[in-house]
DNA sequence: TTAAAATAAATTGCATACAATTTAATTGTA
DNA sequence: TACAATTAAATTGTATGCAATTTATTTTAA
């Protein structure tokens, strides 16, 4: 019993949670790489196939992604033919991105994605559930912080 | 209630993981930068503070991170002046890593982050440690799967 | 109405991550 | 004992993340 305790590592809950979903996207990768698509890749088009056209702020705000890590990463989408990119009508300052017809038939493809990486994590539904609400009351209470 | 179901970034736990994750790392930010120290600085030195002396492989395996990851790292401890690198004696292949007196000294300073960031998230005792709990059985099984 | 403030993307710079390759050294084995 | 296989770090290359700055445009307010 030491008041170094508290800087053990196995102690934090910060770091089984980066390490956490550092092994989850590494186990992503095999999945995602017969579709040639990185797993932020993979989350901007769930973006994508949900709201079929939406500006970077707007992506940005579903996935806590600022413009610095979206404006490459959604040009290479662009390049593989998933999405388009036009300035909005509205507002010239705003890009509007829209899904295209072959980035609405990967979603076919891309389907049983989920189903085979589920089968990686050891959890039950219960606590997947339990996880789930977790993290996420973890997240929104950061919204609230940063909000102010 | 469609096929398309599974793909919706509301249904994932990958996602959450993902976005807590780094939510809690860019909290860490503000209270890291008075150290002139990054998260995984800051973890690194939690192992040295632990081990006093370890290989980067071994640095590497409590933190699930890899020498293309660790040797710039490292180097940037070291020139901070909280860790030394050498050569090991046994094999030469190896590097041995070493703490300093001032990264000794850095451990009295730091004593208050782990409080500092606990105000940051909003779970009680109980909550924190079942989640803690969740992340080490998917890590753990993760561990075990990557053995084979 | 027009200049200041705010906003959306893009750009720049730094620090991870991690796969893949390279280099140097050690082990195992024929 | 040579020599192939293995191992530990370092290096290389690609893709994030994110803070900070820049650019273009729109809003706000005097």
């Amino acid at each position: 019993m030491s008041k170094y305790d508290c800087l053990k590592l196995e102690n934090q809950l910060c770091f089984p949670l980066y390490a956490c979903a550092k092994a989850v996207t590494r186990h992503y990768k095999p999945l995602l790489d017969e579709f040639d698509l990185t797993y932020t890749q993979y989350i901007t088009m769930m973006v994508m196939w949900e709201k079929k056209s939406a500006s970077v702020k707007e992506i940005g705000e579903c996935l806590y992604l600022d413009s610095g890590t979206l404006t490459p990463l959604i040009n290479k989408l662009e390049s593989k033919g998933y999405i388009e990119k036009h300035r909005s009508d509205d507002d010239a300052r705003g890009v509007v991105v829209t899904i295209t017809e072959a980035g609405k038939k990967l979603r076919d493809k891309m389907v049983k994605v989920p189903n085979d990486m589920g089968g990686c994590v050891a959890l039950s539904e219960e606590e997947a559930g339990e996880l789930y609400t977790l993290l996420y009351k973890i997240l929104n209470h950061f919204d609230e912080i940063d909000a102010l």
